[in-house]
DNA sequence: CTAGACTGTGTGGTCAGACCACATGGTCGC
DNA sequence: GCGACCATGTGGTCTGACCACACAGTCTAG
């Protein structure tokens, strides 16, 4: 009886936020084609794209065309996507100035890290919990030590190692957070590159650094692996002096 | 020459994001009709209507139907409302659990009392620098010792004091995330409140718990801001035992 | 001359229908 | 048995149409 004010689309939204919430729609399923749901809805079928054109960009479906099984829209629920491109939008717009962006990388990664080394101290001190899985993260260390690497190789792969941090700490929102963090300012980290006085030794002084985080980390020392990265941090993008993206 | 494999809404989406970072779009200003935009770029309108969609999604624009200045899509670049939606639906999708999402919460709200008392501090120290403003902070501390305040409203208070304190910090960032963190588990506060033993009793000891890190900013006291947010928040989710929405 | 009503125009919002490329899965013919 | 083939259903896209709306200029009544 109630009229619904909203626009179209939102209706869409909602209703599959609402399956979403009460569990009738998970991970892995698919959603019912376009044609139907706008049936179902008593929608237009350009507004039920619309909705999912916004859930394809927010991380939680996945669409393919074609036939079979795998066809569709099938909810995924990778957030990574959605954060970089609504934080790399943001500051396109201006909306998030990038020293916000980074202080606030400084912020969690510092977090991160100290969270690191209270759980390997929890480790060492409860054995029946596990120690972070740090694997992943020298991997990347290791990688970066390849003699060779361009600097835009070498970029990828801090990022790399930055974000494995964050997923050994296993925290999806920290995450993803700083999956778009990085991103949004990936451009303004490359052009940060070019002002450098000498890349050997910048890249040098980051992949000791590196390693000195890791062996706070594992020398169960919060304190010291906050400090670090820290220092890391901020030291690398005050060097680079970052401003102006690479046009 | 070379052929756009893009789909077609995401060439509108780059060609909108270009003329972001290009300054040829600033805040205030007004996107080209959506016909014209389809005719420029050679695609149909309801493809741009689809860019446009998730421009408005995470905060970017804002639409308007009718005539004259005011209608169309204007750039705003709000971030607060696309990353409440982001984390909303990736909580219904079970990307993000609700447990990270608190302990998100915790780390930046923890890093941000401590910001802010050290910004107290070096205003202390050095007259030239401004204190932060924390007049908002006191007046939403104020709302809340108002006598017989519902429930929802006492909540509503309590974010927005929460969310004063991030804006007090000026970090655009950590404003609009705080914002979506909170958002996105409000649902699951409410229902909280409903496993509380006794009402009265927790929004009282709130409050003085806000007065408390309130007090520990205005003394310059990082370590104790940070402490004091990090048994606030934490006390208060083990309190409700945060769990499930009420549907 | 002024104030109000009126209408033209351009905006986003929505829908319906059509066509395409694609991937699948069954069927038919060898 | 197996490969070629085609019917089917999917998302992706475009077109054209209509609506409600808000403004701006015009027109009319006082």
């Amino acid at each position: 009886m109630t009229v619904d004010d909203r626009r179209a689309w939102e209706t869409v939204l909602a209703h599959i936020e609402n399956d979403l919430l009460w569990g009738r729609l998970k991970p892995g399923d698919r959603l019912p084609g376009e044609r139907a749901l706008a049936a179902d809805l008593g929608v237009g079928r350009s507004s039920v794209r619309e909705a999912i054109r916004v859930l394809e960009v927010l991380g939680l479906v996945r669409t393919n065309v074609g036939s079979g099984p795998t066809s569709g829209a099938i909810i995924v629920a990778l957030p990574g996507g959605g954060m970089s491109a609504l934080m790399r939008l943001q500051v396109a717009a201006q909306g998030f100035p990038v020293a916000d962006i980074v202080k606030t990388r400084l912020v969690l990664e510092a977090a991160v890290a100290a969270e690191l080394a209270e759980a390997v101290l929890t480790a060492a001190l409860h054995p029946d919990t596990a120690n972070p899985d740090l694997g992943r993260c020298v991997q990347w260390l290791t990688a970066m030590d390849a003699p060779g690497l361009s600097e835009d190789e070498f970029l990828a792969l801090d990022a790399a190692f930055h974000l494995s941090l964050a997923e050994a700490c296993g925290n999806q929102v920290v995450i993803a957070t700083m999956a778009g963090l990085r991103n949004a300012i990936e451009g303004y980290a490359r052009a940060g590159v070019a002002r450098l006085a000498s890349w050997p030794d910048t890249s040098a002084r980051l992949r000791a650094e590196h390693r000195g985080i890791l062996a706070a980390i594992e020398a169960a020392d919060p304190a010291g692996a906050h400090s670090l990265v820290h220092a890391h941090i901020s030291g690398y993008y005050a060097e680079t002096r970052l401003t102006a993206p690479a046009h």
